[in-house]
DNA sequence: CCCCAGGGAATTC
DNA sequence: GAATTCCATGGG
């Protein structure tokens, strides 16, 4: 499927590298930034508290702005929590108390309490099972710590993506299964096998161009492709079936 | 006032 | 098994 490379190629011509979460390839193994991408507060990006900080942030912002939740990650790390062992010091109550700012605090309280276990439990590359195992990591938090925070060739399915794919008319809105769990695996599937075939810019390794590609999706739905559609100056106008 | 945000689980039909 | 409902803050 060409077009599907066409949507990254003129999305990364249109928006640059977002870097969410610094990709040392694309920053000269710096870490980041010159482009408001996230620079870490926990820890080093590589490191075991950068990995962690990748592990919060994905928790934190479930359906949730992410300015809300970088002061949640930004409250935690004043308050000396960078790591798991530190984290399961506090109680939930209080540790919910500091991530207020992210929303649902008393559930995100127990689901970072219960990725802290699981880490000290189970240190080094989780699998995409384990995570799913552990209470309030689904199928796109799950990906986006496999993507990155480990790094791996792991392609994040989102509303955005969905929305964006159907409106474009790369995906039938019609055939997409109801069930999220099996929307998100078909979705997957479907982006997986075309984009499993095509040559990756020799700049990017194939990590970092599922890493960008999320990333730019998430930037153009916020601009041009939100709930409420605005196609003016859309860089992807020309293509887009516009099916809302 | 409304709707939305880088979802997921529990509950109910 | 599919459709609601709940969780909840902050910005537009």
């Amino acid at each position: 499927m060409e077009s599907l490379t066409r949507v990254f190629s003129t999305l990364y011509r249109c928006y640059g590298p977002q870097g969410w979460w610094p990709l040392p390839s694309l920053a000269g193994g710096k870490g980041y930034d010159e482009r408001g991408s996230h620079p870490g507060v926990f820890g080093i990006p590589d490191g075991d508290e950068g990995r962690w900080e990748v592990m919060c942030g994905a928790v934190l912002t479930q359906n949730t702005s992410w300015t809300n939740a970088e002061r949640a990650l930004l409250a935690l790390a004043a308050e000396g929590i960078r790591g798991p062992r530190t984290l399961l010091k506090y109680p939930p109550e209080r540790l919910a108390e500091l991530i207020r700012s992210s929303g649902y605090y008393n559930q995100k309280a127990k689901k970072l309490r219960s990725m802290a276990s699981f880490v000290l439990a189970c240190p080094g590359s989780p699998t995409r099972e384990e995570l799913l195992s552990l209470k309030g990591i689904g199928n796109e938090t799950a990906d986006s710590i496999l993507l990155y925070a480990w790094h791996q060739p792991v392609f994040v399915v989102d509303a955005y993506t969905i929305r964006l794919f159907t409106r474009f008319g790369l995906l039938e809105a019609s055939s997409l299964p109801a069930q999220t769990s099996k929307r998100y695996n078909d979705v997957q599937f479907f982006i997986l096998k075309h984009l499993s075939k095509i040559s990756i810019p020799d700049d990017l390794s194939r990590t970092d161009y599922y890493a960008e590609f999320h990333a730019l999706i998430v930037r153009h739905a916020k601009l041009h492709c939100g709930a409420r559609p605005d196609c003016v100056y859309c860089p992807l106008e020309q293509r887009c079936l516009k099916r809302i």
